[in-house]
DNA sequence: CGCGGCGTCGATC
DNA sequence: GATCGACGCCGCG
């Protein structure tokens, strides 16, 4: 009952911290600058610390909404998608490959989410789809938020405040 | 030409 | 909803 009342404090920071920050590093960036098509991935999946970071206290479709609502334009590539949740949710940088195919497919199931496939391929090479939330989209995660316990809001808020490196070495040149 | 990333689909749990 | 497998397509080396 009193978890609602504290709750209420807690979703507003949500508010805030969702829909105010503009986080760069899923902002769009010169072709330059892009990194080739190296993998980033390590390999190193295996010799990973026992103990596995807690899941997210949302689903997929709400991680992709909440990376896709914290950009400028409001749509990123996949490669930006994978970013963003790698960097706020510590359970990306440790679990297997397999969640990568997870929000791909999610992409292309839910009706969260559409593509807009710009074919601008003058100076680009070839830019990758973007993805935006649908209206659809836009208003699971706002029920999504507004639904979420207090314990859930604050592990969210916290994820979504400090985004960055979990692994003491992982950040390696990447940009 | 081969490999890997992406976008889709389908099946299964 | 989460995971996995499989395809076709396309860029890149």
């Amino acid at each position: 009952m009193n978890t609602k009342f504290s709750s209420l404090c807690t979703i507003d920071c949500l508010y805030k911290v969702f829909f105010k920050i503009k986080d760069e590093d899923v902002s769009r960036r010169p072709a330059k600058n892009r990194r080739k098509g190296r993998t980033t991935k390590v390999r190193d999946s295996k010799n990973l610390t026992p103990e596995s970071w807690p899941r997210p206290p949302v689903n997929y479709c709400i991680l992709i909404a909440l990376a896709l609502n914290s950009s400028h334009s409001g749509s990123l590539k996949v490669q930006q998608i994978y970013n963003f949740i790698r960097e706020h949710f510590p359970f990306f940088q440790t679990a297997p490959d397999g969640w990568k195919n997870t929000i791909r497919h999610n992409l292309c199931f839910s009706n969260s989410f559409r593509k807009t496939c710009n074919q601008l391929r003058r100076d680009e090479k070839r830019k990758s789809c973007f993805w935006h939330l649908t209206l659809d989209g836009q208003r699971r995660l706002h029920d999504e938020i507004r639904t979420l316990s207090g314990e859930s809001s604050k592990q969210l808020e916290r994820s979504m405040s400090h985004p960055g490196e979990v692994g003491e070495s992982k950040r390696v040149h990447h940009l």
